[in-house]
DNA sequence: AATTGCATGTAACAGGTTACATGATTGC
DNA sequence: GCAATCATGTAACCTGTTACATGCAATT
Protein backbone atom coordinates (compact mmCIF):
# COMPACT_ATOMS: atom_id res chain seq x y z
CA UNK A 1 0.00 0.00 0.00
CA UNK A 2 3.28 2.45 -0.31
CA UNK A 3 1.78 3.58 -3.78
CA UNK A 4 -0.26 5.53 -2.04
CA UNK A 5 1.85 7.18 0.07
CA UNK A 6 4.16 7.52 -2.99
CA UNK A 7 1.16 9.79 -4.77
CA UNK A 8 0.31 11.72 -1.90
CA UNK A 9 4.51 12.36 -1.17
CA UNK A 10 3.96 13.88 -4.98
CA UNK A 11 0.79 15.73 -4.70
CA UNK A 12 1.80 17.49 -1.47
CA UNK A 13 3.94 19.44 -3.23
CA UNK A 14 1.09 20.83 -5.75
CA UNK A 15 -1.62 19.66 -7.92
CA UNK A 16 -0.76 16.83 -10.70
CA UNK A 17 -2.48 14.93 -13.05
CA UNK A 18 -2.20 10.93 -13.65
CA UNK A 19 0.25 11.58 -16.05
CA UNK A 20 2.62 13.97 -14.48
CA UNK A 21 2.93 11.43 -11.41
CA UNK A 22 3.20 9.13 -14.14
CA UNK A 23 6.36 11.00 -15.73
CA UNK A 24 7.68 11.46 -12.05
CA UNK A 25 7.32 7.95 -11.16
CA UNK A 26 10.26 7.04 -14.26
CA UNK A 27 12.64 10.02 -12.85
CA UNK A 28 12.24 10.42 -9.20
CA UNK A 29 10.03 9.00 -6.46
CA UNK A 30 10.37 6.09 -9.12
CA UNK A 31 14.37 5.38 -8.18
CA UNK A 32 12.83 3.85 -4.36
CA UNK A 33 9.11 3.20 -5.93
CA UNK A 34 8.36 1.51 -8.99
CA UNK A 35 4.90 2.02 -10.32
CA UNK A 36 3.42 1.69 -14.18
CA UNK A 37 1.06 3.85 -15.29
CA UNK A 38 -1.93 1.20 -15.54
CA UNK A 39 -1.77 1.06 -11.30
CA UNK A 40 -1.66 4.75 -10.98
CA UNK A 41 -4.46 5.82 -12.79
CA UNK A 42 -7.14 3.27 -10.75
CA UNK A 43 -5.11 4.08 -7.62
CA UNK A 44 -5.79 7.91 -8.44
CA UNK A 45 -9.63 6.91 -8.33
CA UNK A 46 -9.75 4.67 -5.22
CA UNK A 47 -7.71 7.84 -3.42
CA UNK A 48 -10.83 10.37 -4.41
CA UNK A 49 -12.84 7.76 -3.55
CA UNK A 50 -11.85 7.46 0.14
CA UNK A 51 -11.51 11.10 0.08
CA UNK A 52 -7.58 11.20 -0.07
CA UNK A 53 -7.56 13.80 -3.08
CA UNK A 54 -10.00 15.75 -5.24
CA UNK A 55 -9.54 15.91 -8.90
CA UNK A 56 -10.23 19.26 -10.95
CA UNK A 57 -11.21 18.66 -14.17
CA UNK A 58 -8.93 21.40 -16.73
CA UNK A 59 -10.28 21.78 -20.29
CA UNK A 60 -7.38 21.08 -22.91
CA UNK A 61 -8.03 22.33 -25.96
CA UNK A 62 -11.05 21.92 -27.60
CA UNK A 63 -12.10 18.50 -26.26
CA UNK A 64 -9.49 17.36 -24.07
CA UNK A 65 -9.41 17.07 -20.66
CA UNK A 66 -6.64 16.62 -17.99
CA UNK A 67 -7.20 15.86 -13.82
CA UNK A 68 -5.55 17.62 -11.52
CA UNK A 69 -5.61 16.25 -7.89
CA UNK A 70 -5.24 17.90 -4.88
CA UNK A 71 -4.57 16.88 -1.65
CA UNK A 72 -7.20 17.15 0.85
CA UNK A 73 -6.83 17.58 4.74
CA UNK A 74 -7.73 14.10 4.97
CA UNK A 75 -5.10 12.94 2.75
CA UNK A 76 -2.23 15.33 4.21
CA UNK A 77 -3.68 13.44 7.34
CA UNK A 78 -3.31 9.79 6.01
CA UNK A 79 0.54 10.90 4.83
CA UNK A 80 1.51 12.18 8.25
CA UNK A 81 -0.17 8.80 9.49
CA UNK A 82 1.96 6.95 7.11
CA UNK A 83 4.63 8.85 7.83
CA UNK A 84 4.67 7.70 12.06
CA UNK A 85 3.04 4.68 11.28
CA UNK A 86 5.78 1.65 11.73
CA UNK A 87 6.89 0.82 8.40
CA UNK A 88 5.68 -2.60 7.35
CA UNK A 89 8.98 -4.55 6.04
CA UNK A 90 8.31 -7.02 3.02
CA UNK A 91 9.72 -10.34 3.56
CA UNK A 92 12.94 -11.23 1.39
CA UNK A 93 12.56 -12.32 -2.32
CA UNK A 94 15.95 -11.73 -3.77
CA UNK A 95 16.38 -13.40 -6.91
CA UNK A 96 20.09 -12.58 -7.25
CA UNK A 97 21.17 -14.11 -4.28
CA UNK A 98 18.81 -17.25 -4.50
CA UNK A 99 20.68 -17.98 -7.43
CA UNK A 100 24.11 -17.11 -6.16
CA UNK A 101 23.34 -20.00 -3.23
CA UNK A 102 23.37 -23.00 -6.13
CA UNK A 103 25.84 -21.43 -8.51
CA UNK A 104 27.87 -24.66 -8.64
CA UNK A 105 25.10 -26.69 -10.19
CA UNK A 106 26.38 -24.24 -13.57
CA UNK A 107 29.57 -24.11 -15.27
CA UNK A 108 32.23 -21.32 -14.06
CA UNK A 109 31.35 -19.50 -17.50
CA UNK A 110 27.80 -19.15 -16.22
CA UNK A 111 28.54 -18.14 -13.12
CA UNK A 112 30.66 -15.49 -14.52
CA UNK A 113 28.04 -14.02 -17.10
CA UNK A 114 25.67 -13.96 -14.03
CA UNK A 115 28.28 -12.10 -12.03
CA UNK A 116 28.62 -9.75 -14.59
CA UNK A 117 25.18 -8.65 -15.40
CA UNK A 118 24.93 -8.75 -11.59
CA UNK A 119 27.50 -6.08 -11.83
CA UNK A 120 25.66 -4.28 -15.07
CA UNK A 121 22.30 -4.32 -13.02
CA UNK A 122 23.67 -2.56 -9.97
CA UNK A 123 26.25 -0.13 -12.22
CA UNK A 124 23.38 1.43 -13.81
CA UNK A 125 21.25 1.84 -11.16
CA UNK A 126 24.33 3.49 -9.32
CA UNK A 127 25.21 5.81 -12.47
CA UNK A 128 21.41 7.06 -11.98
CA UNK A 129 21.45 7.49 -8.16
CA UNK A 130 24.68 9.19 -8.50
CA UNK A 131 23.72 11.85 -11.50
CA UNK A 132 20.46 12.30 -8.84
CA UNK A 133 22.75 13.16 -6.00
CA UNK A 134 24.34 15.97 -7.88
CA UNK A 135 21.31 17.27 -9.22
CA UNK A 136 20.07 17.53 -5.57
CA UNK A 137 23.62 18.85 -4.48
CA UNK A 138 22.64 21.44 -7.38
CA UNK A 139 18.62 22.03 -6.54
CA UNK A 140 18.23 20.87 -9.93
CA UNK A 141 15.25 18.25 -10.03
CA UNK A 142 11.99 19.47 -10.71
CA UNK A 143 10.45 17.79 -7.72
CA UNK A 144 12.59 19.01 -5.15
CA UNK A 145 11.94 22.29 -6.56
CA UNK A 146 8.47 22.18 -6.30
CA UNK A 147 8.66 20.94 -2.98
CA UNK A 148 10.82 23.61 -1.72
CA UNK A 149 8.72 26.18 -3.21
CA UNK A 150 6.07 25.25 -0.43
CA UNK A 151 8.01 24.59 2.36
CA UNK A 152 9.19 27.49 4.45
CA UNK A 153 12.92 28.23 3.75
CA UNK A 154 14.16 27.66 7.14
CA UNK A 155 13.37 23.93 6.23
CA UNK A 156 15.13 24.37 2.71
CA UNK A 157 18.13 22.57 4.75
CA UNK A 158 16.13 19.76 6.12
CA UNK A 159 14.33 19.05 2.86
CA UNK A 160 17.49 18.81 1.12
CA UNK A 161 19.34 16.65 3.65
CA UNK A 162 16.53 14.20 3.81
CA UNK A 163 16.78 13.60 -0.12
CA UNK A 164 20.57 13.57 0.18
CA UNK A 165 20.53 10.65 2.71
CA UNK A 166 18.28 8.80 0.75
CA UNK A 167 20.21 8.62 -2.23
CA UNK A 168 23.72 7.98 -0.26
CA UNK A 169 21.99 5.13 1.17
CA UNK A 170 21.01 3.85 -2.66
CA UNK A 171 24.49 4.75 -3.83
CA UNK A 172 26.37 2.64 -1.12
CA UNK A 173 23.43 -0.27 -1.09
CA UNK A 174 24.85 -0.13 -5.15
CA UNK A 175 28.35 -0.30 -4.37
CA UNK A 176 27.99 -3.25 -1.71
CA UNK A 177 25.81 -5.04 -4.79
CA UNK A 178 28.83 -4.89 -6.85
CA UNK A 179 31.54 -5.19 -4.82
CA UNK A 180 30.06 -8.53 -3.59
CA UNK A 181 29.56 -9.74 -6.96
CA UNK A 182 33.31 -8.83 -8.13
CA UNK A 183 34.15 -10.94 -5.03
CA UNK A 184 31.79 -13.98 -6.78
CA UNK A 185 33.84 -13.54 -9.74
CA UNK A 186 37.11 -13.70 -7.85
CA UNK A 187 36.01 -16.98 -6.38
CA UNK A 188 34.53 -18.70 -9.71
CA UNK A 189 37.90 -18.07 -11.30
CA UNK A 190 39.86 -19.46 -7.92
CA UNK A 191 37.61 -22.65 -7.94
CA UNK A 192 38.26 -22.72 -11.71
CA UNK A 193 42.25 -22.50 -10.70
CA UNK A 194 41.86 -25.24 -8.36
CA UNK A 195 39.87 -27.33 -10.03
CA UNK A 196 42.32 -27.70 -12.94
CA UNK A 197 45.41 -27.98 -11.24
CA UNK A 198 44.11 -31.52 -9.30
CA UNK A 199 42.44 -32.27 -13.18
CA UNK A 200 44.44 -30.94 -15.82
CA UNK A 201 42.39 -30.87 -18.96
CA UNK A 202 44.76 -28.85 -21.34
CA UNK A 203 47.93 -30.24 -20.73
CA UNK A 204 49.70 -33.75 -22.31
CA UNK B 1 8.52 -17.31 -10.88
CA UNK B 2 11.91 -18.20 -8.85
CA UNK B 3 9.66 -19.82 -5.94
CA UNK B 4 9.56 -22.65 -8.50
CA UNK B 5 13.14 -22.85 -8.46
CA UNK B 6 13.68 -22.28 -5.11
CA UNK B 7 11.68 -25.88 -4.29
CA UNK B 8 13.53 -27.30 -7.36
CA UNK B 9 16.50 -26.69 -5.45
CA UNK B 10 15.76 -28.31 -2.26
CA UNK B 11 14.04 -31.22 -3.91
CA UNK B 12 17.27 -31.97 -5.66
CA UNK B 13 18.76 -33.09 -2.37
CA UNK B 14 16.87 -36.03 -2.54
CA UNK B 15 12.35 -35.86 -2.19
CA UNK B 16 11.01 -34.06 0.54
CA UNK B 17 7.02 -33.37 1.52
CA UNK B 18 5.07 -29.83 1.27
CA UNK B 19 5.17 -29.85 4.80
CA UNK B 20 9.25 -30.60 4.44
CA UNK B 21 9.80 -27.62 2.12
CA UNK B 22 7.95 -25.20 3.77
CA UNK B 23 10.16 -25.62 7.14
CA UNK B 24 13.02 -25.33 4.97
CA UNK B 25 11.52 -21.87 3.60
CA UNK B 26 11.49 -20.71 7.56
CA UNK B 27 15.20 -21.84 7.99
CA UNK B 28 17.36 -22.15 4.48
CA UNK B 29 16.44 -21.11 1.02
CA UNK B 30 13.90 -18.33 3.11
CA UNK B 31 16.83 -16.61 3.80
CA UNK B 32 16.87 -15.14 0.21
CA UNK B 33 12.84 -16.28 -0.78
CA UNK B 34 10.46 -16.47 1.20
CA UNK B 35 7.26 -18.49 0.57
CA UNK B 36 3.74 -19.22 3.13
CA UNK B 37 2.45 -22.53 3.12
CA UNK B 38 -0.64 -21.51 1.31
CA UNK B 39 1.89 -20.54 -1.75
CA UNK B 40 4.06 -23.43 -1.68
CA UNK B 41 0.89 -26.47 -2.02
CA UNK B 42 -0.64 -24.82 -4.55
CA UNK B 43 2.55 -24.26 -6.34
CA UNK B 44 3.97 -28.14 -5.85
CA UNK B 45 0.79 -29.23 -7.58
CA UNK B 46 1.33 -26.98 -10.85
CA UNK B 47 4.90 -28.05 -11.09
CA UNK B 48 3.43 -31.91 -10.71
CA UNK B 49 1.03 -30.99 -13.64
CA UNK B 50 3.73 -29.35 -15.56
CA UNK B 51 5.87 -32.76 -14.83
CA UNK B 52 9.26 -31.20 -13.36
CA UNK B 53 8.46 -33.40 -10.03
CA UNK B 54 6.45 -36.39 -9.54
CA UNK B 55 4.44 -37.29 -5.92
CA UNK B 56 5.23 -40.67 -4.22
CA UNK B 57 2.32 -41.07 -1.53
CA UNK B 58 3.65 -42.55 1.93
CA UNK B 59 1.55 -43.95 4.76
CA UNK B 60 1.57 -42.09 7.99
CA UNK B 61 0.07 -44.50 10.82
CA UNK B 62 -2.87 -45.80 9.67
CA UNK B 63 -4.78 -43.11 7.59
CA UNK B 64 -2.68 -40.46 6.92
CA UNK B 65 -0.51 -40.06 4.22
CA UNK B 66 1.95 -37.67 3.00
CA UNK B 67 3.42 -36.84 -0.19
CA UNK B 68 7.20 -36.83 -1.10
CA UNK B 69 8.05 -35.25 -4.15
CA UNK B 70 10.69 -36.34 -6.26
CA UNK B 71 12.55 -34.10 -8.93
CA UNK B 72 12.24 -35.84 -12.16
CA UNK B 73 14.44 -34.98 -14.98
CA UNK B 74 12.35 -32.40 -16.55
CA UNK B 75 12.44 -30.69 -13.62
CA UNK B 76 16.21 -31.00 -13.31
CA UNK B 77 16.20 -29.75 -16.73
CA UNK B 78 14.06 -26.65 -16.18
CA UNK B 79 16.16 -25.98 -12.58
CA UNK B 80 19.82 -25.56 -14.58
CA UNK B 81 18.42 -24.03 -17.49
CA UNK B 82 16.98 -21.63 -15.12
CA UNK B 83 20.43 -20.97 -13.22
CA UNK B 84 21.94 -20.15 -17.03
CA UNK B 85 18.73 -18.12 -18.25
CA UNK B 86 19.24 -14.19 -17.57
CA UNK B 87 17.99 -13.41 -14.28
CA UNK B 88 14.42 -11.21 -13.92
CA UNK B 89 15.52 -8.45 -11.41
CA UNK B 90 12.74 -6.90 -9.66
CA UNK B 91 11.69 -3.42 -9.85
CA UNK B 92 12.76 -1.31 -7.28
CA UNK B 93 9.98 -1.14 -4.67
CA UNK B 94 11.69 -0.09 -1.31
CA UNK B 95 9.15 1.04 1.29
CA UNK B 96 12.12 2.33 3.99
CA UNK B 97 14.23 4.62 1.02
CA UNK B 98 10.59 5.96 0.18
CA UNK B 99 9.78 7.29 3.72
CA UNK B 100 13.54 8.62 4.57
CA UNK B 101 12.87 10.66 1.22
CA UNK B 102 10.43 12.78 3.10
CA UNK B 103 11.46 12.32 6.83
CA UNK B 104 11.74 16.32 6.87
CA UNK B 105 7.70 16.24 7.23
CA UNK B 106 7.98 14.27 10.41
CA UNK B 107 9.31 15.48 14.01
CA UNK B 108 13.07 14.45 14.62
CA UNK B 109 11.27 11.69 16.94
CA UNK B 110 9.44 10.08 14.66
CA UNK B 111 12.23 10.19 12.40
CA UNK B 112 13.99 8.81 14.95
CA UNK B 113 11.78 5.77 15.50
CA UNK B 114 11.67 5.05 12.12
CA UNK B 115 15.68 5.01 11.49
CA UNK B 116 16.10 3.08 15.18
CA UNK B 117 13.23 0.60 13.43
CA UNK B 118 15.23 0.10 10.51
CA UNK B 119 18.49 -0.38 12.47
CA UNK B 120 16.47 -3.31 14.56
CA UNK B 121 15.24 -5.02 11.31
CA UNK B 122 18.08 -5.02 9.74
CA UNK B 123 20.31 -5.97 12.82
CA UNK B 124 17.76 -9.13 13.17
CA UNK B 125 18.25 -10.09 9.45
CA UNK B 126 22.28 -9.52 10.25
CA UNK B 127 21.83 -12.10 13.34
CA UNK B 128 20.29 -15.14 11.28
CA UNK B 129 22.87 -14.34 8.24
CA UNK B 130 25.58 -14.82 10.60
CA UNK B 131 24.40 -17.52 12.47
CA UNK B 132 23.95 -19.55 9.21
CA UNK B 133 28.06 -18.06 8.17
CA UNK B 134 29.04 -20.20 11.04
CA UNK B 135 26.66 -23.11 10.14
CA UNK B 136 28.35 -23.74 6.77
CA UNK B 137 31.49 -23.51 8.22
CA UNK B 138 30.74 -26.13 10.91
CA UNK B 139 28.76 -28.11 7.51
CA UNK B 140 26.19 -28.15 10.26
CA UNK B 141 22.99 -26.95 7.63
CA UNK B 142 20.66 -29.62 7.24
CA UNK B 143 20.45 -28.86 3.69
CA UNK B 144 23.92 -28.33 3.02
CA UNK B 145 24.31 -31.51 4.81
CA UNK B 146 22.28 -33.36 2.21
CA UNK B 147 23.37 -31.67 -0.54
CA UNK B 148 26.75 -32.88 -0.06
CA UNK B 149 25.56 -36.26 0.16
CA UNK B 150 24.36 -35.90 -3.26
CA UNK B 151 27.72 -34.03 -4.58
CA UNK B 152 30.77 -35.77 -5.93
CA UNK B 153 33.02 -34.78 -2.62
CA UNK B 154 35.33 -32.91 -5.62
CA UNK B 155 32.42 -30.46 -5.91
CA UNK B 156 32.17 -29.91 -2.11
CA UNK B 157 34.35 -27.37 -1.60
CA UNK B 158 32.73 -25.23 -4.60
CA UNK B 159 29.25 -25.91 -3.08
CA UNK B 160 30.10 -24.58 0.23
CA UNK B 161 32.14 -21.49 -1.30
CA UNK B 162 28.94 -20.61 -3.03
CA UNK B 163 26.73 -20.89 -0.41
CA UNK B 164 29.08 -19.15 1.88
CA UNK B 165 29.61 -16.20 -0.33
CA UNK B 166 25.69 -16.09 -0.75
CA UNK B 167 25.27 -15.26 3.26
CA UNK B 168 28.15 -13.16 2.73
CA UNK B 169 26.36 -10.46 0.31
CA UNK B 170 23.48 -11.01 3.05
CA UNK B 171 25.61 -9.94 5.57
CA UNK B 172 27.17 -7.27 3.98
CA UNK B 173 24.52 -5.52 2.48
CA UNK B 174 22.59 -5.49 6.21
CA UNK B 175 25.58 -3.48 7.76
CA UNK B 176 25.62 -1.25 5.24
CA UNK B 177 21.50 -1.00 5.86
CA UNK B 178 22.73 -0.03 9.27
CA UNK B 179 25.36 1.88 8.79
CA UNK B 180 23.40 4.30 6.29
CA UNK B 181 20.49 4.73 9.35
CA UNK B 182 23.47 5.34 12.05
CA UNK B 183 24.10 8.52 9.86
CA UNK B 184 20.35 9.07 9.84
CA UNK B 185 19.82 9.27 13.19
CA UNK B 186 23.29 11.76 13.52
CA UNK B 187 21.92 13.72 10.74
CA UNK B 188 18.40 14.11 12.61
CA UNK B 189 20.68 15.30 15.87
CA UNK B 190 22.55 17.74 14.02
CA UNK B 191 19.19 19.23 12.54
CA UNK B 192 17.74 19.30 15.61
CA UNK B 193 20.69 21.24 17.37
CA UNK B 194 20.66 23.74 14.34
CA UNK B 195 17.30 24.46 14.58
CA UNK B 196 17.15 25.14 18.30
CA UNK B 197 20.46 27.41 17.70
CA UNK B 198 18.24 29.26 15.55
CA UNK B 199 14.92 29.27 17.29
CA UNK B 200 15.81 28.18 20.90
CA UNK B 201 12.74 26.97 22.86
CA UNK B 202 13.82 26.08 25.53
CA UNK B 203 15.62 29.35 26.71
CA UNK B 204 14.34 32.71 28.27
C1' DA C 1 0.21 15.93 -43.03
C1' DA C 2 2.75 13.40 -39.89
C1' DT C 3 5.11 12.63 -35.76
C1' DT C 4 5.77 13.18 -31.00
C1' DG C 5 4.07 13.76 -26.75
C1' DC C 6 -0.01 14.48 -23.75
C1' DA C 7 -3.70 12.21 -21.55
C1' DT C 8 -6.71 8.63 -20.24
C1' DG C 9 -7.79 4.31 -19.29
C1' DT C 10 -9.40 -1.41 -19.49
C1' DA C 11 -8.69 -6.49 -19.20
C1' DA C 12 -6.55 -10.59 -18.24
C1' DC C 13 -3.37 -12.64 -15.66
C1' DA C 14 0.34 -13.71 -12.30
C1' DG C 15 2.04 -13.70 -7.92
C1' DG C 16 1.68 -13.15 -3.09
C1' DT C 17 -0.91 -12.43 1.56
C1' DT C 18 -4.16 -13.42 5.10
C1' DA C 19 -7.41 -15.93 7.01
C1' DC C 20 -9.77 -19.95 7.27
C1' DA C 21 -10.18 -25.04 7.69
C1' DT C 22 -9.28 -29.88 8.96
C1' DG C 23 -7.47 -33.88 10.87
C1' DA C 24 -3.80 -37.47 12.12
C1' DT C 25 0.29 -38.79 14.75
C1' DT C 26 3.65 -38.80 18.20
C1' DG C 27 5.52 -37.99 22.56
C1' DC C 28 4.68 -36.84 27.20
C1' DG D 1 -5.67 -37.70 27.81
C1' DC D 2 -3.38 -33.61 26.00
C1' DA D 3 -0.32 -30.85 23.60
C1' DA D 4 2.75 -30.23 20.01
C1' DT D 5 3.67 -30.83 15.53
C1' DC D 6 2.98 -33.20 11.36
C1' DA D 7 0.39 -32.75 7.19
C1' DT D 8 -2.70 -30.96 3.86
C1' DG D 9 -5.06 -27.70 1.81
C1' DT D 10 -9.06 -23.65 0.22
C1' DA D 11 -10.87 -18.91 -0.51
C1' DA D 12 -10.88 -14.17 -0.79
C1' DC D 13 -8.29 -10.52 -1.52
C1' DC D 14 -4.68 -7.29 -2.81
C1' DT D 15 -0.95 -5.85 -5.55
C1' DG D 16 1.45 -5.67 -9.56
C1' DT D 17 2.44 -6.88 -14.69
C1' DT D 18 1.58 -7.05 -19.54
C1' DA D 19 -0.86 -6.08 -23.23
C1' DC D 20 -4.29 -3.71 -25.27
C1' DA D 21 -6.94 0.52 -26.56
C1' DT D 22 -8.12 5.34 -27.73
C1' DG D 23 -7.74 9.96 -29.13
C1' DC D 24 -6.33 15.00 -28.83
C1' DA D 25 -2.70 18.74 -29.04
C1' DA D 26 1.36 20.80 -30.40
C1' DT D 27 5.25 20.92 -33.26
C1' DT D 28 7.73 20.33 -37.51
Amino acid sequence: MSLRYALLALLRTGPLSGYDLQKQFSVSVGHVWHAPDSQIYPELRRMHVDGLIEPEEQVRGVRGTRILYHVTETGDAAFLDWMNSPLEYQRVRDPAHLRAAYLESTSPEQATIFLLRHIEQWRDELGQWERELTRIDAVDNPMLVRRLAVTPESEHARTIAFKRFTYEGLVERARTEIEWAERGLELVDRLSAEASLRAPAGDA
